[in-house]
DNA sequence: AATGAATGAGTTTTCATTCAT
DNA sequence: GATGAATGAAAACTCATTCAT
């Protein structure tokens, strides 16, 4: 009878992250109240109910997607070992990360978009997000201490501060990609248009951290 | 039964800008897909059927409320008179007006989160957003030359990518403010931070704008 | 003031004819129930408003669109001087004005479809069709007799019935021309083709009524 | 709770077939425009939102009707077997059938009537509709042929021309009747008037195509 | 006589969620 | 564990008709 049926693996493990990465694409490409269900179980390979029966309810599902956004970017960030790096050439490593790791992840800003429509609804919610971040800061701010130690970096540079506006110089520029390129009548989306952006990322950051020698 | 209340004055002018008010309200606060043309509807003192009336769908009242938004920035912007000051004083007024205007006008910054989303593509069928926005590019490439002139500013600065940057800096900081907060655990929103942060993007800015002397 | 404003004739013939004119097509082209009354005002070029003003409702301005078309065909109908012609003559007359009218004013067919769809209901109000109609009989019957008495037609032909019939066989086909096209797969709409189905009608009809000499 | 009452079992031919049945009677009484998707859903015993999961819009649903609707009367057709009999005979079982069969399924006639409304756009859509119609084409005029050679019917008489002239006789007396009766002031709906008009068909059919002996 | 803005009631369509198997 | 049919509530959108000018 069953010959002809899906495989139908009863593999609990598989099928959840079948769902999360279906819904993961969903909810970054409609937004939330964009977002379809159907379409998720769809995408998923499996079917709705399955959707309902690990995660509860669609609000549920979106908070296990941004989990598993931050929880991705987290430990990727966790490779950098900035601190084995001179203080500029780390400053240059976390430039360079942020910017490709929002530009192979663009669900990740569009879902980021998506929670602060929200008002970060769903991520407060969370206890697994948050904590960790301050790891970032710290290691942020050991950096720019030896920097100043070095005479390298200027002082008073308040790491968090910092840290925002290197993510706010990438973010803003591809999650706005499209609006920008169409306002300014420009495409910024060409490779040569990105260099350019990281180029220009990279001297902002600089010039303003490094003393005048 | 007051002035005030109810249009049904027979005020086709006031029908469409009390609808495109409310439209932005509701679309700023919910996103394209989660606003609700009854809400628009109730928000305007009007009725749904008006909705339609002059604007022919949700789609195209969203493109009215996009074109809207633009339209008064743009108004804003072209009071600055930059061309009128010292090239630092003229950078810092930006930097400043763009932090007041992104904070007075949480909506706008929304509106564009949620465009965004779209991939633009509703602004991208505007004629009229768009070419304006040269104008300000060019004014301060402008203020740049006149730097570089008087040995104020470094050379080789793409305007494009200065306007992106200071855009960037103000509202990847507000828009994601409440995902900020969550996640690093510190109240982002406080009028001290405030201050901070246009201190900070000001010293980002000229940090790396202004030669060293 | 008024001089950007529309012609606004004030004339009450001019307008209402107009909009029967508009609502004709409208009516025709949609049916009933899929007629538009912001159509017909505009293509009336007068608006919605005075439709009401002339007419009361919808369903009124149906039945003077209907008691409209017939008295039209029943005009056109009036001029063919049937008894003026030899009896063979007078029903080839017939059947060509017949297949040229209904050719000619394929509203007409429409309409009459759609009052079918409704059971009669508008005209069945009506006090101006109808009578009329038994003249046309009665014209009929009179060449049958005349026929019959020549020894040309064949006895016992109920003059409806064959009145009917030559309706029919032209109705039918230009009625039905799309739907029989698309299931016969076979163009009926041709020139040649509505030649062919002349002469086949004239054949059946004469085929039936003349004696075998 | 009874059995034959509300669906909910699950069955999802049942669940489609009962729909389907409940869109003719609606379609059928109301046109297309003047069908209302809530009085279907009412009618077939399920609800709205199942006319959308099995049949995608209100023009979709029309679609399947009308294919449903001609696949019955096809069905009706093959059992004619008019090859076994003799040509007179078979005209006369063909256009007898016709009628009854028109007189049976009233709601046939209000489909079509609506279909050509709109042009045939539906049908037009469909790929089952059409190609087994040829075969009927292709039986009347094997009888044709054979009447022919048995010296009972003329020549030169093209199949479609004439079965569309015996559709024709009997479709548009029963689908014009009220008009008809109507407009000419006599009802033409008694069983009586009804016994003549097949013998008038009759008549007018064969009175054509048979020889003079 | 003429106009077009305003409206309530309805109509199609959509959606998250639940239920029977 | 898995499936997809079933559903009520709500959403976008439409329509004939009326009202103020």
């Amino acid at each position: 009878m069953s010959e002809t049926s899906k495989p139908q693996t009863r593999n609990k493990e598989r099928t959840q992250s079948l769902i999360l990465a279906a819904a993961t694409e969903e909810f970054a490409e409609k937004g939330f109240a964009g977002a379809r269900i159907e379409k998720i179980a769809e995408r998923s390979g499996s079917n709705k109910r399955m959707l309902y029966y690990y995660y509860q309810n669609k609000e549920d599902l979106f908070l296990a997607v941004m989990e598993s956004a931050y929880k991705t970017i987290r430990d990727a960030e966790s490779e950098l070992h900035l601190l084995d790096l001179q203080p500029v050439e780390a400053i240059r490593r976390l430039i360079t990360f942020t910017w490709d790791y929002y530009l192979q992840h663009p669900e990740f800003l569009r879902l980021l978009n998506t929670e602060n429509l929200y008002h970060a609804e769903h991520i407060r919610r969370s206890k697994n997000i948050g904590f960790y971040n301050s790891k970032l800061i710290d290691t942020l701010n050991e950096i720019l201490i030896r920097g100043q130690s070095e005479k390298l970096f200027r002082g008073g540079v308040d790491p968090l501060q910092l840290y925002i506006s290197i993510a706010a110089l990438s973010y803003f520029y591809l999650s706005n990609n499209d609006t920008l390129s169409a306002v300014f009548g420009r495409d910024l989306n060409t490779p040569k248009a990105k260099v350019e952006r990281l180029q220009h990322m990279t001297d902002i950051v600089l010039g303003y951290l490094m003393l005048c020698s």
